[in-house]
DNA sequence: ATAGAATATGAGAAAAATTCATAATCCGTC
DNA sequence: GACGGATTATGAATTTTTCTCATATTCTAT
């Protein structure tokens, strides 16, 4: 049988401080724990460590010999620890994040982010999928999600207000948008599903709308470039449209949003004691501030 | 926080070994038992130490960097406690027991122990109290017990029986001890209170007797020395005088015999896993068998 | 596909560690 | 020499950790 290693730690940090009060302050319990781990230690090993001999605490012969293999052993183990602490913290972090949030909202921020942390290497995992976090290199993760199915973990970061946006040339000429039953002589542009367009129309007054044609782009990116090129008529988020919109490459042409959607920062319980994974959502919660003021 | 240790340790096993079920082996402990504690240090560490592709089991990065670290700082804990264990080893073995059987029972046995286990050193400490096994010098004892007070480690060694004994002249002459009834006449060769003698005096039909003179002798040597003085009649126990009976410096007038008290082999709990501590209780079981043998 | 050999997992049981409250001890001081 | 301050010791209750069992999962080779 082995000795308790959790014995011979508190040894060791005694034998060092010469005092179990000390010892018990580094060690961050109370002097009796420290106390009680001694005593079962030197039950184990059939000895006495220490010599107490009033306010002197010594180390018997059988204590010299333990603690100068122990000092060595343990700064070891520490220092080792802190080896591989230090490689974790110098892995990228990794941020799991749909390409279209990516690609509208992140990637025109980023550079204010290696402003305020030059150095931190980051690792983007573009999917539509939630997170796998599972996989230890995924730290965070940006997620479209329902707003009620949002957990305690998520942080709203741009709200979704989802709206029907198409080429501008649209709301002119013979089919012009002008109420949301004209749509049933266009393309609605739809993610991998139905689902967002359905509860839109129904959000419209026009829950059983037949359109002209339906198309299925699961890359939002793909999909709204394809509104741009006048394909047909997208779902939007406004916040992430802004620049087509105000470019004149999209139009909105109703103003009836879908807002139980919307993109929320998700990190695991615990998540934020790792240095880098807390450094990047202050800056996000920065940026998400600075996003609300205007 | 400093890092769990035990998990640590496992960790240095299953690196060792390049797995999870001989680690376990090696460990003494369930499989299960070593993926839980591999799974809470890369819970802790917030990285994975190992590369589990099927069948192959290979350290990942941070793992190599940890285990560089530990095999020696393990070794380091090994190499100390056995140190450690062999020091204790190497000390004395140490007995507490009475000067009275040390010199009439043991001490001519003792040539035999030292054929049997040359080099084994033994220390002594003779005294008439209970030993303090609080003391870790004290390894076993053997103690002059009510047989009834002896509890579960208690080894009956030798018989008490006591009866009296005295110079053989007190056999006859105008005061001789024929019958108890003539301990009226005599010195009655006290311990530390009369308590054996008045049970022996109501055991052989006397209870109310009351001597001629009392003399307290704390050390049973002592005492028996005095009753071959002829200064008075002690309380013996016949094995440990035998050297005195046969020379014919003891006699026993009676042959009413008080057996509530023995020598019995104290060994406290646990410690016959001291190999020393087995060797001298394994010897000593011998010689009680070659004792009653004849 | 399937057997064999490994690791993973969840729940409950067992063991170890910790704390609290307090006792005992020791030393220097008045 | 009694007293106060500082230190270690101790016992009981509680919390935490560790372990086992039973079983699931995963991977490989046949």
């Amino acid at each position: 049988m082995l000795a308790p290693l959790n014995g011979l730690r508190a040894f060791e940090a005694v034998a060092r401080h010469e005092s179990f009060t000390r010892a018990a302050q580094e060690l961050a319990v109370s002097q009796s724990a420290v106390s009680h781990q001694i005593r079962n230690l030197e039950s184990f090993l059939r000895t006495r460590l220490f010599e107490r001999s009033g306010l002197t605490l010594a180390l018997t012969q059988e204590g010299q010999t333990l603690h100068a293999g122990l000092r060595q052993a343990f700064a070891l183990i520490r220092q080792s620890v802190a080896d591989v602490q230090a490689e974790v913290e110098a892995s990228p972090l990794g941020i799991s994040l749909k390409p279209h949030f990516a690609l509208k909202w992140l990637a025109p921020r980023l550079a204010r982010f290696w402003q305020v942390n030059p150095g931190l290497d980051l690792r983007f995992f573009h999917t539509n999928q939630p997170a796998d976090f599972a996989d230890p290199q995924v730290h965070v993760s940006i997620e479209w999600r329902h707003g009620e199915a949002a957990g305690p973990e998520s942080i709203l970061l741009v709200e979704g207000a989802l709206t029907p946006a198409c080429h501008p040339a649209l709301l002119a000429g013979p089919r012009a948008l002008r109420t949301p039953a004209d749509l049933a002589h266009h393309t609605l542009l739809h993610e991998t599903d139905e689902k967002s367009w359905l509860e839109w129309l129904a959000k419209a007054g026009e829950p059983g709308l037949d359109p002209a044609h339906k198309q299925f782009y699961e890359d939002t990116n793909v999909r709204q470039q394809a509104a741009i090129e006048g394909q047909g008529v997208a779902l939007v988020c406004p916040r992430l449209a802004a620049d087509d919109l105000a470019a004149g490459r999209l139009a909105c042409p109703f103003d009836i949003r879908l807002d139980s959607y919307s993109y929320y920062l998700v990190v695991p319980p615990n998540r934020l004691d790792v240095p880098n994974v807390r450094k990047f959502v202050n800056w996000l919660m920065r940026e998400r501030e600075a996003d609300q003021a205007p």
